[in-house]
DNA sequence: GTCTAGTAAATGTCTGACATTTCCACAAGC
DNA sequence: GCTTGTGGAAATGTCAGACATTTACTAGAC
C-alpha cells in the first residue's frame, strides 16, 4: 500500500493522524505490513516531520502501529488495537465501514451493559439528566417523519443513549458512553430504519424515559433490553 | 503544589510522563491549577524540552491537563480525565493513594457490571478460559496463608478477574477488564485482608468458579456480586 | 472610562544536526 | 562450512536553537 490512494491533506498534524488512522482502520495496509518512514509521509503530504512524527506517536498510543528505532514503522493486527481510546472514538466517526466482527462484538456488549446502565440511571437520574433524556426523545419524535432528517434523527439517537450512560452518575460509564457514540452512530446507520420500524423503536424509547422518570430500576432494564432487540433486528443480526 | 516534592527522575519522557501523572492522580494538584511550565520542568528534571513536550502530549491526551498557547499548562478536573485510556492504565500501576472518589467511582462500575460480565463468562466460557480461572484461583490459595505472599495473593486475584472478563468472549468486556487491572490491583491492595476475611473472600471466589464451570449464568452473576460486597466491605465503603 | 497598541510570556512549530538502534553484507578466523 | 565480528546503510529517537502564534496584561491616547 502506498500513500497515493489517500486524499490529499490539508491542516494541521491532528488531520494527519486522522487521515491515516482511518485509512488504517478502512484496512488499507495488512497487518505486519511495514508502514511508510517519516521522511516520505512528510514529503508526500508537504508538512514537515515534526508534524509527520506527532501523528504517528498518536498512532502509536492507540495501538494501531509498532514504532522501533532502526527498523521502521509496523502495522499492528486488530487484536490489539485499543478500541477503548478515545482518539480511536474520534477516529471512527463518519466512518461507516466498520469491521462486521467489530459490529457484532460492540452489538452484544451493548446488550450486556445498557440494561444495567439504565437501572442505574433510573436510581441516581436528576432533574437535569431527565431533561437531557426529553429533549434528546422530542428530537428524535420530530425528526422521525421525513426521510431527509434521517442524520438529525441519528444525532438525537445517539444523544439519547449518552445522556442515558450519563445519568448513571458513574465516572467510568460516563466514559464508556462517549467512547461508544461514533459505535452506536455506526449501528444506526448500518441499521435500516423503515417507517413502521421506526414507530416502533420510538415506542420502546418512549419506555426506557418513562421508566427512568419513575425511577422504576427493573423496568428501565427490561425496557432498554427492548430497545436493543429492535436495533438487533434491525441490524439483521437476529429476525 | 511545586515540583520540589517529587522523586528525583531517572530515565526517557515515558518515566517522566509516568512521574507528573502519578502526582496527578494522587491529587496533588488541585482541578483548575496551572501547571509548571515546559521550561522549568526542563530544569528542574535535567531534561530537554523536547522529553517535556513528549510527556506533557501524554498527559494531555489522557485528559489531565489542558494546554493553550500563550496561558499555559492547567489542570483538568476528574470527570475529564480518561479513565479508559491505556496510558492511564499503566500509571496507576502500582499506585496506591488514589483519590478516594476514584476508588469509589471504579468500584461501582466494577460492582454493577462484574456480575454481567460474570455472567456471559458462564455462558461462553471455554474449556481454556476455565483452566485460566482454576489455576489463579489454585495460586489465590495456596498464597492465601502467609502474609509475605501478599502481593503475590494479589496478582492471582487480579489474574481470575482478568480470566473472567477474557471468557466472556466478548471484545470490548475483555479490553475493559485489561484497563481495569491495575484499578483492581490498587482496590485490593487498599483492602485491609485479614486471615479471617481472606477465607471468606476465597470461598466468594470459589463460588463464582464454580457457576461458570456449571455454566449456570444467574449463579455466577450472583456469586461475582458476593465477591464484591466483600470488597465493599474490604475497603471500608460499608460495614 | 474606554479603546487600542504594545509588550511579555507561554505553548506550538520548523529545521538541521547528531545519537541510537537495527539489519544486512562481507570478510576473517576456526 | 560455519561462526563470528566488523562495518555501513537506513530507520527512528533526541537535542538545541530560532522563530511563530496565541494570550493576558499594561500603559497610553482620546
Amino acid at each position: 500500500m502506498t500513500l497515493d490512494a489517500l486524499p490529499t491533506h490539508q491542516g494541521g498534524a491532528e488531520q494527519l493522524a486522522r487521515l491515516l488512522a482511518q485509512a488504517l482502520l478502512a484496512g488499507h495496509w495488512q497487518p505486519g505490513d511495514v508502514f511508510p518512514r517519516e521522511l516520505d509521509i512528510g514529503k508526500h503530504f508537504a508538512v514537515s516531520r515534526n508534524q509527520v512524527r506527532n501523528a504517528l506517536t498518536s498512532l502509536t498510543a492507540a495501538g494501531l502501529l509498532e514504532r522501533t528505532a532502526g527498523r521502521g514503522t509496523l502495522v499492528r493486527e486488530i487484536g490489539d488495537w485499543h478500541l477503548l481510546d478515545p482518539l480511536m472514538s474520534e477516529w471512527m466517526t463518519g466512518l461507516i465501514n466498520l469491521d462486521p466482527q467489530l459490529v457484532r462484538a460492540i452489538y452484544a456488549f451493548r446488550y450486556s451493559a445498557e440494561p444495567v446502565v439504565a437501572g442505574l440511571a433510573a436510581q441516581a437520574a436528576q432533574a437535569e439528566d431527565i431533561e437531557r433524556l426529553e429533549s434528546a426523545f422530542a428530537g428524535m419524535e420530530s425528526s422521525a417523519g421525513s426521510v431527509e432528517a434521517r442524520a438529525e434523527h441519528a444525532e438525537y439517537d445517539v444523544a439519547f443513549h449518552d445522556a442515558t450512560y450519563r445519568a448513571s452518575h458513574n465516572l467510568v460509564w460516563r466514559q464508556m458512553g462517549h467512547l461508544l457514540r461514533p459505535s452506536i452512530m455506526a449501528l444506526i446507520h448500518r441499521s435500516q430504519h423503515r417507517t413502521d420500524t421506526l414507530d416502533d423503536s420510538l415506542a420502546r424509547h418512549r419506555q426506557v424515559l418513562d421508566a427512568i422518570r419513575n425511577r422504576d430500576a427493573s423496568g428501565a432494564e427490561s425496557a432498554a433490553r427492548e430497545v436493543l432487540r429492535r436495533t438487533a433486528i434491525d441490524l439483521g443480526i437476529v429476525n
